[in-house]
DNA sequence: GTCTATAACCGGATAGAC
DNA sequence: GTCTATCCGGTTATAGAC
């Protein structure tokens, strides 16, 4: 057989148990100091092992810096995922940011770490996806099955520009919140609703 | 009196043209390949100078960054200006909206170093600003003026949120427009302008 | 003014002791 | 499994020749 080569098979062990907690270092020296700043040695430090130790689990830093960022992006997706799927489609666009709002919102540091494996992504020419499947997809394919049930259709005509619309006003107001904690993120996100004309789940009692 | 130190002082002469050359470089440079890799060496590459004539025009690598991000900056605030200035209050919104996307469409490359640019800042904990400050603030005075003139306030009653909401819209109309340069800006433009119920300048005819 | 050469450093990654 | 030691490449910045 092949060398034992860590995460591809079963980490029954232990294992997770570091990769977790290097994972976590990296997640939060990312959100603190950029991807940039966030080398093999300090990625070692703040985890409290050797740079050795970290290759060990990860075959390189690019690898650990990859895996830290899937792992805050499943969680995101998770967490939306969860609350859009037992809602009504209607209401599903508004659930949508609401849910990914309230997420960033509540975790900072993932918000900061996404936010630079944006850019680190955009930095690199890396046309990871084939043009058409922007990052707005799933909310663009929400929007379009609510407007297909409630016949007068809200927002801009346009689905696609409607998704990119709505997806940055997101953005905006996780970044805003990251600058300045004391921001209504509740609020914002009722405005978001509020200007692309949504049904919203709170409003009606 | 103190030595000679470049920037400081009157340019005068072929300085500023290396000095452009300089930037210019830089800017496509980071634009291409991101702010991390644009170090000492590819700059000066680039200019087709050596490295210690980089050096000697600038201080040290950020500065060249610096100046090239202030460069671009500039240039945008410029233009968005002038167009805001000679047009009625109660449309300037819409305005500033256009000419910001027009800007942003039409320098792709300026585009790209600004997103590169704000993202870097975001690494290294800068808090350039004082809380309240935010990014789009010349924009809410720019909202407030025109709300204050016609009387049914559009959009969010929230001029803070407004401007965020707003501004968020141009960011992500442009992040689209620069992976899919098909996309319709003006058209993106057009729909920010009616979700936010603000006066548009093309609309009477 | 511009360049070459060089100093001092830090990055990622390997080899091998324990 | 985890660590230390080491190598190599690339980085900024300086010194000084031209």
């Amino acid at each position: 057989m092949a060398a034992y080569t860590p995460g591809t098979d079963a980490p029954t062990r232990i294992e997770r148990l570091r990769r977790a907690q290097i994972i976590n270092a990296t997640i939060d020296l990312v959100a603190a100091r950029g991807h940039a700043a966030a080398s093999l040695s300090r990625i070692a430090a703040a985890a409290g092992v050797a740079k050795g130790t970290v290759i060990y689990h990860f075959v390189s830093r690019d690898a650990v810096l990859d895996a830290a960022y899937d792992h805050v992006l499943a969680l995101l997706i998770e967490q939306v995922a969860a609350q859009v799927e037992d809602a009504d489609p209607s209401r599903a666009p508004a659930v949508y940011v609401r849910a990914m709002i309230a997420h960033l919102s509540a975790h900072p540091a993932h918000a900061r770490t996404l936010e630079q494996a944006g850019l680190a992504a955009a930095a690199s020419g890396e046309p990871s996806r084939p043009p058409g499947r922007s990052r707005w997809e799933p909310l663009a394919q929400l929007i379009g099955e609510a407007t297909s049930s409630s016949d007068p259709a809200p927002g801009p005509s346009d689905i696609r520009t409607a998704a990119i619309l709505a997806g940055g006003m997101i953005d905006a107001v996780v970044r805003e919140f990251l600058e300045d904690p004391a921001y209504d993120t509740a609020a914002a996100a009722r405005a978001i609703i509020a200007v692309m004309g949504w049904d919203d789940p709170e409003d009606d009692r």
